[in-house]
DNA sequence: GCCAATTATGTGCGCAGCGCACATATTGTC
DNA sequence: GACAATATGTGCGCTGCGCACATAATTGGC
């Protein structure tokens, strides 16, 4: 019984992430960790490379190429940080529009799993997901790890715990 | 309020896929929709390198020279269709002896997220989950590509509309 | 019954995303 | 001031995949 119903969650969650991903191949060219990059670097911390790289799960060099991509692209640029050693990443004009479109593009995907629920039931589906969420033991940044493609508009007072609270 | 639980599904969804992904890379070689045509192939009848591809939702070489992988590794059977032009895809021993470790990964990947709730709970979030696929509008072929993962001795009847019923 | 369209598989080639090993620059430590 | 630790960037190659093309078998029109 338990079984099925992880089986279930299974599903759902690949149908979802799925979803997720055709969304941002649409807006974004360019598969991968990418896109999420992208909303991080959004959250407008000014994140270093190695930080972002710890949040995406990539190694340092992946991530260094990651962000060149991005750069090329004029979505991304790579300012100075205090630490002359270290780099602030911060979208450009172009990336926050950018950025934007693949959030309403990927709420936009999830949207039509939930049609079929009434009211009370999205509801209860979202207390049982928070409460999920609120359960688990996180770091800071693997609960950053979870929200990296997450929408701050929306997404008010996030369950996830974690020691500070940064971006979601 | 509509938005904040699509942005909770998706949190969750992307929880259940990067496990799903890391579970399966520990057992199997291999990344991608491999992992996902060994499930798809071990239900046995048989598919041809048309029909895997359609469910896993790849191009035509792509799907041969995934299939090349599993035969390298010698897990897959290329035999002969009825077809004289096409084949019959099986696996041998060993694939399908991965292909349950890959099934076992899979759901204990998954168990730990329903751990903070109650037994009620948990049949209540398999209620929802099964009402959101049951309400979905699928081809046969859409049913088996979000079913490429599941694990057929757990999933009795599948919710997942669909003409014909096969494997899931 | 024969030839064209269709179906199905396989190959040459290249690209995107990523990791390993290595190089280099800056910062703390003593 | 030397040395470990931190942070970024590079050379190289691998894996997964798609496009364009080649080839074999089946189906359909006439």
């Amino acid at each position: 019984m338990d079984d099925r119903t992880a089986n279930l969650l299974g599903v759902v969650g690949l149908a979802v992430a799925d979803r997720i991903k055709d969304a941002a191949r649409e807006t974004l060219n360019h598969a991968g960790e990418t896109p999420a990059a992208l909303v991080v670097i959004g959250y407008g911390a000014g994140p270093s490379n190695d930080q972002l790289r710890r949040i995406l799960g990539l190694s340092h060099p992946g991530t260094v190429r990651l962000v060149d991509r991005l750069v090329a692209d004029g979505l991304v640029e790579r300012r100075e940080g205090q630490d002359k050693r270290a780099i602030a990443l911060y979208l450009t004009r172009r990336g926050k529009s950018l950025r934007e479109e693949l959030l309403k593009g990927r709420l936009a995907a999830i949207r039509p799993l939930l049609t079929p629920l009434t009211a009370q039931e999205k509801k209860t589906l979202a207390a049982l997901l928070h409460k999920m969420l609120s359960s688990m033991e996180t770091t800071d940044t693997e609960r950053r790890t979870l929200c990296r493609l997450c929408d701050n508009r929306v997404c008010s007072n996030c369950p996830i715990p974690a020691g500070e609270r940064a971006g979601a």
